[in-house]
DNA sequence: TTCTTAAATAGTAATTTTACTATATGCTTT
DNA sequence: AAAGCATATAGTAAAATTACTATTTAAGAA
């Protein structure tokens, strides 16, 4: 049965066009493992993934492709003690997230503070700004009461 | 020669005790080297500059120390593609970065978009924010520059 | 000071991430 | 449809980061 492509999926697709990369199998799978998986997954997972289908691609293709769908603005990526995290830029829906720093739990927050102040404070300086991280770190519930019960 | 001690270390070590951190000569390098010396060290930066009083201290060491430190609130780590950078946190200097994707080049930049809101809503959902990111990420003037000649 | 003990360390291994190179392939032009 | 070419890939190597274990050591108690 055919799964039915979602639309950040094919905007990312469209982008990459756009801007003149080429569209190869292993780029859709890439985009398609994040659409349609699990929630954040790392990279070995969207590896595990993609293999499903193409079982030759190389990790250092994931690595690549998702590096460069995050400089795009396509892809998020998560920053974690135990492996970073990667999650398709749904458009129109911009967020950050809670990490756990303990066991790594990660959930959307919807909020983000950036504005044009910022980036024009930054302008001053000769710095154009292509992206930017907000992320909070801390104890999730499971955690916290973990370790209250030490 | 006796280097004197500057207050950011020497807190960071007061810090540590209060905790119940041993303090060791490695936690002792490890915070003079990110106080005296050169501006957003490496993990490897920091083992050199280390090494240079105590030869024989490890490269996990210097991680473990610099992830615990971080953990605290003492250093700062910033994300870079091509290893990450550390800092000290300089009490009431409370700032964030510039970073640029080409060259890597780190400044900083006197803002913070954190405020109480942001932790209420985090509280809400259970969840103890006990530190942020927040990083600009883009291109610095020069690297602007001979990006536009090609 | 000496003793005790939990925490920290050095050394090493494992994992994650990035870099390199020869080959293959998507895209444009013919 | 075929050719040319710059880009992308697989495979591998290197570098950065995290984890593991036996030994050492800092800090409090006697």
């Amino acid at each position: 049965m055919e799964r039915e492509k979602k639309p950040a999926a094919a905007q990312g697709l469209e982008l990459l066009r756009t801007k003149g990369y080429k569209i190869t199998p292993q780029r859709r799978a890439v985009l398609e493992a994040l659409d349609g998986g699990e929630q954040f997954p790392t990279a070995q997972q969207v590896l595990e993934i993609v293999r499903k289908q193409q079982p030759d691609v190389s990790l250092d293709t994931v690595y690549r492709n998702l590096t460069l769908m995050v400089g795009l603005g396509i892809v998020h990526e998560i920053y974690r003690s135990a492996g970073n995290a990667y999650e398709m830029v749904e458009p129109g829906h911009h967020h950050h997230h809670l990490v756990c720093t303990a066991c790594g739990k990660t959930e959307c927050i919807d909020i983000c503070p950036m504005n044009k102040i910022y980036e024009k404070e930054a302008e001053k300086r000769g710095f154009l700004v292509t992206g930017h991280v907000f992320e909070f770190y801390g104890l999730c519930w499971s955690c916290r009461s973990k370790l209250a019960k030490k």
